[in-house]
DNA sequence: CAACTGCGTTTCACTATTTGAAACGTGGCG
DNA sequence: CGCCACGTTTCAAATAGTGAAACGCAGTTG
């Protein structure tokens, strides 16, 4: 194994357990490594902004840097574990299958599935991908990333069905229906067959991060039944936001 | 450099970045170094639990390690910024100087300072240290220690001045006193001619994560002032809990 | 006020460590 | 069944890490 990597480490784990900045020779005899060894690696971790000297006392401390790369794990995690139970309930209630997805790329990475108790499935497994703009989880998504962001995504549709929606200005009038009910809805546009609606998920900051979907054979998605399955899939949404977090301010 | 552990920490960036898994032979390529190398840092980092490999794809991704080593440095910033203009404030009401600690291995570690504006001021910079068992800042925290943190800390007490309370029976009587009315005091017990009041902060999960103390000279915390300076410490600590995100439970 | 101490930092010859092409076993796919 | 790409292992060659010693500096001490 990398030694001097394992080293660096301590080191990180070291700077992390002492809250208070710490010099060059006390980090040597806590860790029982050479001074220079310790210098360079700290040097090495400071060009990097891992860590930071204090200008004054001339020692060293962690910088927000590692918080900033790992603070997504925790996010992802705790989304999955709280949108766990409202997958289920939402799938008993509906006897639809329910979808967690988050953007990932220019896709929508499927976190978690709940499977309808139907014989007629749908698939989909976790981990894979679908599209964002023919697909009612990708497109509760799309609707609130920033312009760049969608401009980017414009340049990726691609016809999957007959049905798929391709023209750019109706995809954007689509989007902003989705803006404006807080719910999307596809039908036989990402596959033939297959349906879904799915209403955006916000965390504390107001942000979407992820989006909940209600998914199952177009058969049963059928016009008399969809504003109960719509109102499903936003009530779930709003019940993952809610435990994230999430506090509506009017409007 | 560490040529090594800059690849190291590149790795690290990039599996930050995408949020999936992802495998050693798409890691390689994008970090444009060779398999056999990413492999053997790749598997430096699972040794020490950075990274955990997902048994059924045989991708890597992080584990929550890093923001469990980075959280504490983002807590203490958002403290002393959350905590800076109430320290001003008090400093301004009271007359006196405030202090924001927290605890730090078996000391008080002075993260802020707010001066008075009267003459007579007393000592104490950030960053220096303080002792848990003879002033109030400390009292204030020790009162909410664990047991064994108490016990280990009972080993250190130490006779500062003629007033300094040494007995364990009666400094146990006191951190419950200190328990009972969430206020601190001390006078003469750390240095003679300085006296002080403070009170615990709390984090959004309740627990005691710093303390605010007003302190000045003795001659000015007498016996008909002290209730005054005392609510005003337990206000700030109160409105710096409560910007921390902590909501009292009845009792 | 000079000697001392301990700090962060730099140097450099030595050597232990990292490197990468190649190959292995495996699992998925057409 | 053959193919491809994956994660993993190997090993000689080469590079990158090491650590004792010394530097300049600041603060402390007799």
């Amino acid at each position: 194994m990398s030694a001097t990597v394992v080293k660096a480490l301590s080191l990180i784990e070291a700077l992390s357990a002492g809250t208070a900045p710490i010099g060059i020779s006390q980090l040597a005899r806590e860790l029982r490594l050479n001074k220079s060894t310790v210098y360079r690696l700290v040097d090495t971790l400071c060009r990097h902004r891992f860590v930071r000297q204090d200008p004054q006392s001339g020692r060293y401390a962690l910088t927000t840097k590692l918080w900033e790369l790992g603070v997504g794990v925790v996010q992802r995690l705790e989304l999955r574990e709280v949108a766990r139970p409202v997958l289920e309930a939402v799938a008993q209630d509906s006897g639809e299958a329910t979808l967690l997805g988050i953007v990932q790329d220019l896709d929508v990475l499927i976190l978690d599935k709940v499977d309808s108790n139907q014989p007629l499935q749908i698939f989909s497994r976790v981990g894979t991908r679908v599209a964002l703009h023919c697909t009612s989880i990708g497109r509760a998504l799309l609707a609130f990333q920033s312009e760049d962001y969608v401009a980017q995504a414009m340049t990726k549709i691609a016809r999957r069905t007959e049905r798929t929606l391709v023209g750019r200005a109706e995809l954007a009038a689509e989007l902003a229906r989705v803006r404006r009910t807080d719910a999307a809805e596809c039908i036989d546009e990402w596959s033939l067959g297959v349906a879904g609606v799915a209403a955006p998920i916000r965390d504390l900051s107001g942000k979407v991060v992820a989006s909940l979907c209600v998914t199952g054979p177009s058969s049963r998605f059928v016009a008399r039944r969809l504003p109960k399955l719509r109102r499903m899939a936003l009530e779930g949404a709003r019940q993952v936001s809610d435990r994230l977090g999430y506090r509506p301010s009017g409007g």
